[in-house]
DNA sequence: GTTGAAAAGTATTCGCA
DNA sequence: TGCGAATACTTTTCAAC
């Protein structure tokens, strides 16, 4: 993991679909020289996987969200935990510090989703409180800090 | 915007290298068919990029921390968002609904450099409070749903 | 680790249904 | 829109450094 790893993931990261010439014109290597580094970044997980940015808006996942849960004393945190990593409307799922126990950020397709959604936690009986608060707007998303071209 | 195409965005969610070959076995399509979609996806801004999904402890961003700021009332809001879209710490800033003005994501290598973030807003005159937690762990970390295969 | 060239595999284009 | 064949690239492999 040295300084050109950094860079030719912050140029994957932009676009993963430059070749592998591309890549090493940017960062002074040859095609395969840079295969063999991304191939290692990918096999010792540095690289996770190779994906694709979508639109939300296109998806009809318009309706931003982030919730705060705090977890019912009896609540059974694993299972709790588990129906997080289970639900198609749970993109994020954090154990946090602080007043609260957990951190979500969901996404649905319309602002009446919400309340469902809240009200199943809260019959599942894994949540004692929540708070949340819908996205109005989104100044900036992205997924990995990406400082320090090339 | 039909069912194969979301099939499509979901394949190529799951790994974007997966050949045009393979992807059109999966959905029942040539693989030039394949391609035509997915330029088309691309050119609509449904598919705004090809991009890598990184392991955040390689790239010294251990830390994982939000923050919920109420700006100042004499606070410039323009020249705060122009300030986290340009921040490098900064990987989401989302203008949110209830208590708070703004809700940020961000990553540090360090606990100890989140302070000295937290100082540099107040000393910008941003922000009137803040309310932070720091992640303890996280269940689940995606960027889209992906909901139905096939 | 890196190179350069050969081999294998893919994306892309285009005429046609 | 989708197909299949031809072309142009790209990735991948490998012997040598």
């Amino acid at each position: 993991m040295d300084r050109t790893d950094r860079s030719i993931i912050n140029l994957l990261g932009a676009d993963a679909r430059r070749s592998l010439a591309d890549i090493g014109a940017a960062v002074g290597l040859s095609p395969s020289a840079v295969n063999e580094r991304v191939r290692k970044l990918q096999a010792t997980g540095v690289i996770r996987r190779f994906t694709v940015e979508v639109s939300h808006r296109a998806l009809d996942e318009s309706v931003l969200v982030f919730a705060q849960v705090l977890l019912a004393p009896e609540a059974d945190e694993d299972a709790f935990r588990r129906a997080m990593a289970r639900h198609p409307d749970v993109l994020e799922c954090h154990h946090v510090s602080g007043r609260w126990s957990y951190l979500l950020k969901l996404r649905f397709a319309v602002l009446g989703d919400v309340e469902p959604f809240l009200g199943e936690l809260k019959r599942d009986g894994h949540m004692a409180a929540s708070e949340t608060s819908i996205a109005l707007s989104t100044v900036r998303e992205r997924s990995f800090r990406d400082d320090g071209g090339l």
